[in-house]
DNA sequence: AATATTAGTGGGTAACTACCAACTATTGGC
DNA sequence: GCCAATAGTTGGTAGTTACCCACTAATATT
């Protein structure tokens, strides 16, 4: 029972596919393992990437709404990944900061995206991969 | 304001967000142009590639459940773009035949998908494209 | 003949994503 | 000092996707 010879022919297509299975096995694994969303991986990467900043800041990168960063955000701290401590030199913006355990969680995070995606582009080679990166990248405008 | 470089390293990542980002402009275009959303392009696709099927037939095919392929076979028919007739051999399938009118709009879209993914793919070269379509290609388990 | 299975239907839901509007507290421009 | 703009917050909605259950009509199994 084969898929139509059409879309297996559109690049579109079998790139979504892909891109949604592969995302799906993703998340899975990154709760399972850490107990974080993709969201809350990527709120921790940007802090770590690029230090201590404001909560809209981290939600602009990510292209994420105000409203959701802040439910996002709470998240975290209840967890104890993250603290939010009001910027001395603009009282409206927080300083939110990764804390040790937030450190922590996302060095095991980024062990498991490691490890999810030798899993996901096993069908590929090493040189295969690096390729499909630097394709997919410049296909990518955020 | 740029993305961390943890998420860009990461294959999935981007992956993904290229993947919704052209599928949603194929499917934003294609219902400009002919009226059609994405899965009613691919059962029309479907229809025109394999023949006549029953309409379990064409939802196992793309995946899609059986119930809501009852609501997509009946925009279809009440567009004028394919039959419903029973099966006389057995009748309880359906026998599902694109018109000529489906088959029209179905090449039609075919020419949008075309468009779409010269426009969406334009980043990179002919071998560039035909290279992450065979990437895609091993990637896909379906 | 009785029972199980299959094709198609209708109705409904749960999760997720991505928004939007309205509000408070604070700051910056004039 | 006054007004506009900004950071964060709360509450809510719309669309998509992918399901699930219960039901009928017809066929297959035994």
């Amino acid at each position: 029972m084969e898929l139509p010879p059409t879309l297996l022919g559109t690049t579109t297509f079998v790139l979504h596919k892909v891109g949604v299975a592969n995302r799906r096995a993703l998340a899975a694994r990154l709760t399972a393992d850490t107990g974080l969303s993709l969201w809350e991986f990527a709120a921790l990467a940007t802090l770590d990437d690029f230090g201590p900043a404001a909560q809209r800041e981290v939600g602009d990168r990510l292209g994420l709404d105000p409203s959701d960063m802040v439910r996002l955000m709470d998240g975290l701290m209840n967890e104890g990944l993250a603290t939010r401590e009001r910027d001395p030199a603009d009282r409206r913006r927080y300083r939110i900061s990764l804390t040790a355990a937030g450190r922590e969680t996302l060095e095991r995070a980024r062990a498991v995206v490691a490890d999810v995606e030798r899993e996901t582009l096993a069908p590929l080679t090493d040189a295969e991969r690096r390729h499909l990166h630097i394709l997919v990248t410049k296909l990518f405008s955020p």
